[in-house]
DNA sequence: CCGCGATGTCTCGACGTCAAGAGAGTTGAT
DNA sequence: ATCAACTCTCTTGACGTCGAGACATCGCGG
């Protein structure tokens, strides 16, 4: 079947067929497919009425095990943002109870930020309904394509997640 | 090469042994590499003095070819974005003399937004920058591996990108 | 023991996006 | 002709993110 990269790579080649625009077949699809998690996400999330942003914070905490806490700093990798977005996820996150900020017993300037019973609970059902509609979108595949695709993006993956690029 | 995805699944696997969480070997590999490749972009166009969403836009028309227009409605299903987004972009598109707004003379109610020949340039110009900085992560594959990795997420891309999903 | 670069977190202002709705124009049925 | 439903674009206000810088603390070398 035809998605739209097919299209728009077809484009390229008619417009600027001296260009080798193959990289395109590649990259865009990730690019638009990852749009379309983000709205298929939004979705299934709201069920819980959770946020991605929301999802992403909690469950790096869930994820870090007993007893779910984190520096910011190691939710700054983990999450991809920036240290002032992240102060105001906690801040908000604070707010709605699901996580606490406790000071750091080690290091003066730092703060731990902890989950919540509630905040634990709350994670663990969006993860199953995440769970859920991604194997469904995975439906297409085999479990043996399944298998290369991952192996193939985590070629791609590993350079940035190594170096600190 | 081990990525960071590898570690979160093994986090899950140890926190929530009774899931099954293959599916995010896929698509949390999809969305964090996407993460990547738009941090990585802004810095290729920035070369150009030009921004993502700036890119986008200009392309899309280039790709239309001559003469280079398009309703705003057209750009919105091309570049998925809502439409006051839209009508922000060709705005600011428009105050730096990268496009211009014309009445579609067919309909009265719509616009059509044609690039200008400053703009044209500087989609081009982009673009070569764009594909030189795209064959270098891909340089970890073979010609075969890009194949297969594009024929691989095509299929889950075309679910999307055929019905109105 | 002191000084100084490195580190960790937060503050603040600018910016881009979204969602909902308004306004103008079009279309087809009556 | 007329009216209602629909389409297209733009407006508005709220919101989340970023980037740069402020501030306190740490820890190593002299």
């Amino acid at each position: 079947m035809e998605d739209e990269v097919d299209r728009l790579v077809a484009a390229w080649r008619r417009e600027r067929p001296d260009l080798d625009v193959e990289p395109l077949e590649v990259l865009s699809r990730v690019s638009r497919l990852a749009r379309h998690l983000d709205r298929a996400r939004r979705l299934a999330f709201s069920e819980h009425s959770l946020e991605p942003w929301e999802f992403d914070v909690l469950t790096a905490l869930r994820r870090a095990g007993s007893p779910y806490q984190l520096s910011p700093g190691q939710l700054l990798t983990q999450t991809l943002v920036t240290s002032g977005t992240m102060t105001n996820r906690i801040d908000r996150l604070a707010k709605k109870g699901l996580v606490e900020r406790l000071p750091d017993p080690s290091d003066r300037r730092g703060v731990l930020v902890r989950l919540t019973d509630v905040g634990r609970d709350r994670a663990d059902q969006a993860l199953a309904g995440l769970l859920a509609q991604e194997r469904a979108i995975l439906g297409e595949l085999s479990s043996a394509q399944r298998g290369e695709l991952a192996a193939l993006l985590r070629q791609l993956t590993a350079p940035f997640d190594n170096v600190p690029g």
